[in-house]
Order: C-alpha cells, then structure tokens, then sequence
DNA sequence: ATTATCTATAGATCTATAGATAATGC
DNA sequence: ATTATCTATAGATCTATAGATAATGC
C-alpha cells in the first residue's frame, strides 16, 4: 500500500480529464505535461514506466472510484430496484462521462495484454458487479421476472454511458430525463400496462412537460 | 456521381476491417498498405487527401450501407414493431461490428471539424432516423406508450452496437438470444405482467434452455 | 537525502510529397 | 494516355533516457 502524493495525484487528475476526453491514442504526453504546465519528461519522474503506466494507474484509480460510488448508491437505493437504479443514475451523473465503451474498445487494444486484463477485470468488479447483485436480488425477491441479470447489468451500464456520448442526441431532453425514461422503459417496457394506472399516471406527469412535440417527424 | 474502381474498392475494405477494429489514431497508413501488400506512399494516388480523406469516405460508404440494410429491415419487418426490432437487430448481426460510440468518440475528434460534422449527420440519417420512424409509427398505431422516439432509436441503436463489444460479456449467451432479450425488455419491461400470459409463455420457452444458472451468483 | 522539476537528445514512427517505373488500353 | 504502383525522403512528432538543477526537510 505505497502512499500516492500530492504531486502525482495532480497528474492523475490531468491525466484523467484527457484521456477520458481523446482516448489513449489522441492524448500525449506531451498534451498531459502542458496541461499540468510541465515538461512532458518530467512525467517519467511519476510514472517510470512511461505512458502505459500511467494510464493504468489512472484507469484503476477511476475504477476504484466508481466502485465505491456505485455499491454506495445501490446502497443507498434500499431494497426497491426502481430507488436503486435511480441511485445509480445519479451517481454516474456526478461524475465525469466514462465512455466506457471507447475505453475499452479503441484504448486497450493498444495497450499490452496484462494490462488489458487487468484493467477489464477492474472495470467488470467496478461497473458490472454491483448492478448484477442489484438485479439478482430483484429477481430474489420477486421484483422483476427472470432474464440474464449479466445482460441486464450490462445494458443498463451501457445506456448510462450512453447518455455522456452527446453527439447522437442534439436537442434532446436533459439527462436527468432521459436517465428516468431509461429506468421505466427497463421496469415497465414500452407495451401499455391496462393493469398498473398508477405507475403510468406518475410517469405521464414527469414526462408531460417535454413530449409536446412527440409525434411530429423531423 | 463518379464511379469508384476496383482497387479503391479494396483499399477501401481492408481501410474498414482496420479503422473498425482499432480506431482511426490506432491504424496507420502503413497499416492499411500493409495488409493490402502495397507500400504506404501508394495510399495517395487513390485519396489524395491523405488519412482523413481516406477515413471520410470510408465512413460514408459503410454508413450508405447500414441506411439501406436497416431500412429494408423495418420494411421487412411489416407494421409490426417487435418484428421490426428483430429485422433490424438481424441485420446488425450479420455486419461488421459498427462499434458506433468509439467511433463517434474518439475517432471524430481527430478530424476536422467539416469531416466530423458531416460524418455526423450521415450517421444520423442512416442509424438514428429510420429507428426513430419506426417508433414514432409504433407510438401512432397504439402499439406503444408514448415516449421520446429519439430516445428509443438511440438506446436500441445503443444496445445493438454493444453486443459487438465482447470484452464485458465473457461467458455470455450468443448474440442472438441476448438480441432477442433486449427486445423483449424494450417491450415488456422487468416488472411482471400478469394480464399477458401470452407474451411471457413465448419468451419463457425461448430463453428456457438458457437460464437454468441465472440465479446462481458468480 | 528526497522531491520534483529541467534541458538535451536519441531513436522510432508517421504523414505527406516528388518523381520514377511498369502495365494496360487506345 | 491512364492506372497503379514504386523508391526516396523531408518534416513533424512522440516516447523514452541521461544527467543537471533547485528547493525542501532532516
């Protein structure tokens, strides 16, 4: 357990808004020392092992983070999947967008082959873990009907993520919205439920303000 | 309208087999007359305009095929939506990996603006556009609630495209059942519905033969 | 002595340009 | 003449190493 200091939590930090930003490719380190208004071999000083390194400790430091964040919202959620989900959702609302699909995708390719596992399995610990838990529980205590909680985990990880990629939604409602209308189309779907009025009645209201232009097409 | 010839042709799918895997600042030039058994320098008689050029219309063709692959999917799939989910989600499944979100991430901030701006819109109209159409006739015939089109064709676009990342599903059921389950939860949600027996009945035997370790935890 | 930076530079790699070469079709 | 390649190379950039410098704390 070596203490990480001042210093290098700093680069850390930089080192995370770019990469998080461009990708492990698109960023330099001479783009990090800039920004930390440094020269770019003073980062050898922090990180001998060079950029590789120093996206792996950045990488495992935000999972880290987002492991807490999110057992803690799930926690916070109580036993009610719709609270926990919720939770959930403004947890990653808080932080910074993970675009967890570039990183792992366009990222690890270039990266060696242990750091890619060992950053994958951090990222399955973090991320899919805890919400797996969240949907095998529901399913434990009669909540929600069967379905593979890996695949469940998966796509609402995957749909949060989503929403921080703003090129595809120009227009669109804000993300708290949209995080909410995820969370009812995972428990209630799309078909009309004749049978639950009540939790249709709750959504219509929260909803009603921006689905005035619905049903015209662009 | 002018006519592209054979060898851009291939340039043009080995520049995509490339750019898709690893992403527009992870593949070289080099790469690309590499596996083309050609030298580097040889890339400019065909786009002239270098890497950029090269990617920009790689791009756009691949994005011309997905606009007519997914709309002749909807097509096939009549007016009835979870039919064409199914069109679509097939259609998907027999192309290339499209990894959409890494490549509007990471690999869009590397052009230039114009690129990245027209890029954009293409993606549009081909992906998000014929999607949307589709719930917004959906949500016209009563089939569905009504809820934010874009919003829908952006989560189901979303989840098509994450199928394709293998790297957080090891041990996963293959892809057409998971395709098959998205829709479902797109349409019947997670909560029970004890009015339609019907509908459940078909997905329980569906997935049957799949879920016998569901509620183990790993 | 430790911490944190700097300068200078080697070595590798990548994009892009200039101009030559060979094959094919008119 | 057109098509499609090649060789050679300039210029830029990026990672990484070696060794110097300055400040702080013991």
């Amino acid at each position: 357990m070596q203490e990480v200091r001042d210093s290098t939590q700093r680069v850390l930090n930089v080192a995370e808004q770019l990469f998080m930003e461009g990708g492990y490719n698109a960023v330099t380190l001479r783009d990090i020392a800039d920004a930390l208004g440094i020269k770019q071999a003073s980062l050898y000083y922090h990180f001998p092992g060079g950029k590789e390194q120093l996206f792996l400790v950045m990488a495992e430091r935000m999972f880290e983070r987002h492991r807490q964040g999110v057992s803690a919202a799930i926690e916070k959620g109580g036993s009610d999947l719709r609270a926990q989900l919720r939770a959930v959702a403004a947890w990653f609302g808080s932080q910074r967008p993970l675009k967890l699909m570039s990183m792992l995708h366009a990222d690890l390719t270039a990266l060696s082959s242990e750091t890619r596992e060992q950053l994958e399995q951090k990222a399955h610990a973090a991320l899919l873990q805890p919400l797996r838990e969240c949907f095998v529980g529901a399913q434990a205590r009669g909540e929600i009907r069967a379905m593979h909680p890996d695949l469940l985990a998966g796509c609402f990880l995957w749909l949060m993520d989503g929403l921080n990629y703003g090129e595809l939604r120009k227009g669109a409602p804000p993300r708290e919205v949209m995080a909410e209308e995820i969370i009812s189309l995972f428990l209630d779907g799309l078909l009309p439920r004749p049978d639950s009025m009540l939790t249709r009645r709750r959504q219509c209201s929260l909803l009603t303000s921006s689905m005035d232009n619905v049903f015209e097409r662009g």
